[in-house]
DNA sequence: GCTATCCGATAGCGTCACTATCTATGATGG
DNA sequence: CCATCATAGATAGTGACGCTATCGGATAGC
């Protein structure tokens, strides 16, 4: 096909494919003459792939063309292509280095100790992790890693079994590192929608059909 | 305090304090004289938060006035609120509107009568919801629903239960509704830290110490 | 008085994700 | 064969975003 119907069959617009390929989002279509090229359907596969990694996922085209990379280097283990995945969707590093940020490192690794889980400390996830309960502290929120924290860590150990479980149905190298990308990117916008309606279904019932406490 | 310690004791420059104030994420310092302002420590709060949730969160300065003046409306009930916070969460409206879409709205509705969550059928969340199905779908991932999005929705509900109840602390409305705010939007960026690590436990314990199955 | 700091306002900057325009060529239908 | 349309490739432009720089005056505190 050519590059107007790739268009129609993906809903992206010609200019934008064109700036897509030339980013290294997307192979460029074979050329079979020196203005007509032809694409197949690896490259719809692909282009709804980088929609998906950018409309649900928010990543950006930068970080699309790392992972990307990192998915078609055969050299790369699914653990480092999956951590360049995350990497990119977690949030940049934040926040001062201050008593906060200390005690978050102690709190991530005390965890990750008290479950027992086999990661480096030096994993960038432990990085974020501790980022995200600094800024806890930091609001005066300390009761968060506290009281929420086991149950959150608890949570994450049984969506990670089936994700690694989605995963193993997989054979060929490319499909388990594409499996992986997705099912993590895609998965925890589905995980923050779910949590999102739970949260309204739990208030419903703990407040009747109304609401929380309103003291003013 | 004035503007320059404001400024040393958050982390966060002089010019963009004066921004944020222009964008309304933090209400301007009491006038001393015409050129004098005086800041307390409810602005130190205030851009603790601020930053939080730009750094952890992910949040656009568009997003967090938008947050903060809900914050701030004793109107809002906690549910608004925290709805508007999710909205500016959950990536914007993504896709085209296929036959992936309409199975993804089927399967959401499903599982949200399956468990019988209450909830509108027109929350906002749905949407999300519905949009990350149709993206795993339209990638050929449709076993991803059927075998893994009760154990995530079984995640989400004991992850809500805490939420609920570590909300619950507090007592007067505003502060309801800034517990719920920091804990959704942070909660999310702890969620998928730990995912992350547990997936990688995980996987070290399916694979020993290394790798899954790469065959080529 | 002197220097550092401040206020408020305006203008500028770098990144990002496209989008528009242009030239030259090739495909397609009657 | 020819008119019309689509296409490749290149370059420049756009609008949103989150700051950052600079300026003209005024004030603080020694």
């Amino acid at each position: 096909m050519r590059v107007g119907e790739l268009s129609r069959r993906t809903g992206v617009s010609v200019p934008t494919i064109k700036y897509y390929v030339r980013e290294g989002l997307l192979p460029a279509g074979e050329l079979s003459s020196p203005n007509q090229a032809r694409y197949d359907e690896s490259h719809v596969r692909r282009l709804r792939l980088v929609r998906a990694l950018i409309d649900v996922g928010g990543l950006s085209v930068a970080a699309i063309r790392d992972v990307l990379e990192a998915v078609e280097d055969p050299d790369r283990s699914v653990h480092e292509v999956l951590g360049a995945a995350h990497d990119h969707i977690a949030p940049r590093e934040g926040g001062p280095d201050d008593a906060a940020r200390d005690t978050a490192r102690r709190q991530a690794r005390e965890l990750i100790a008290r479950r027992g889980w086999l990661v480096d400390d030096d994993n960038p996830a432990v990085r974020s992790l501790a980022d995200a309960l600094a800024a806890f502290g930091r609001l005066g929120h300390d009761r968060f890693a506290e009281v929420s924290l086991d149950v959150y860590a608890e949570a994450a150990e049984r969506i990670a079994a089936v994700d690694v479980a989605y995963v193993a149905r997989e054979v060929a190298r490319e499909d388990v590192v594409e499996s992986a990308v997705v099912g993590t990117v895609l998965g925890d916008a589905v995980l923050t929608s779910l949590r999102r309606l739970a949260q309204v279904d739990a208030s419903a019932r703990a407040y009747g059909t109304g609401e929380p406490p309103a003291t003013a």
